[in-house]
DNA sequence: GGGAATTAGTTACGGAAGCAACCAGAAAAA
DNA sequence: TTTTTCTGGTTGCTTCCGTAACTAATTCCC
């Protein structure tokens, strides 16, 4: 029963293999504009699927209502997005980006796929193709 | 500039994935245990290697030293496991599982692999070999 | 219409993580 | 020897996350 070692435990794997490839990006932005992951995540999803109120990124993103608030205020309080409240149903907010927002958005989404396409580059098309179907079946999305 | 989606970033997916296979097992080591994921680490790697030191937990583990600072006293509470300081160099201390620590990490060993087993058993033997392969590279184990 | 139950979002609180400062012991240098 | 540097390990501080409780607005149902 000593057949089984840590790194053919696909968790841990998955782990290791989430903190090594976020280390860079996440550099990147924390570094360049103070952010933190939840923050790039909502600045993401509104910069590419356009105004959303929280509830829709809680949905979209699988980012739990307090993460998504504190992110909210912190881009709020850097100016990187507007709140709106919807006359028809004053709990809801629509969020969207400011031109400083877009800006960031646009400079980390350039990023972002620069990264990725670098990261990937090791690889076959085909171990690509079948290691996010993989990953995405498993994260079960 | 629009063809690039957020789960077409591997980093993306990597966490997602992560998140979602640990959680079950996570579950089964807080629940029945009352173990943080750093404590289950530490535990697996001396129940599988034998005794060590913090230091070369640290290496192998690619843990902080804080963490595994911390995981051993818990341990330790739990008498999971036992301290034993090294006359040749009292810096260092010798950890290794009680008896009841080596009960605990024999069952979650059985369980770890069965997780695992299930898990993939959803992929063919070459998606599992690539999709390893994969995460292995991008650790940089 | 007027409660009771829901829903969007915030806040409060306790635990866990990271960083830096720290302590003791050992090794290196003077 | 003694003083400096380095190393293994711990602790303090601050930030971050998750759970649960809360507020305000809306809908359900009588």
């Amino acid at each position: 029963m000593t057949d089984f070692d840590l790194k053919d435990f696909t968790p841990y794997l998955l782990n290791l293999a989430a903190e090594t490839s976020s280390a860079g990006f996440q550099a990147y932005y924390k570094d360049r504009y103070g952010m933190l992951r939840t923050e790039w995540r909502v600045l993401f999803h509104l910069g590419r699927y356009g105004p959303l109120t929280a509830k829709e990124i809680c949905e979209r993103a699988r980012i739990h209502k307090t993460k998504v608030s504190r992110a909210v205020s912190a881009l709020e309080d850097k100016r990187y997005l507007l709140r709106r409240e919807q006359a028809e149903d004053r709990r809801l907010e629509t969020l969207r980006l400011t031109e400083a927002g877009k800006k960031v958005f646009k400079d980390l989404y350039k990023e972002a796929a620069r990264f990725d396409l670098e990261m990937m580059s090791d690889f076959t098309a085909e171990e690509h193709a079948i290691l996010h179907k993989c990953l995405t079946k498993i994260a079960a999305l």
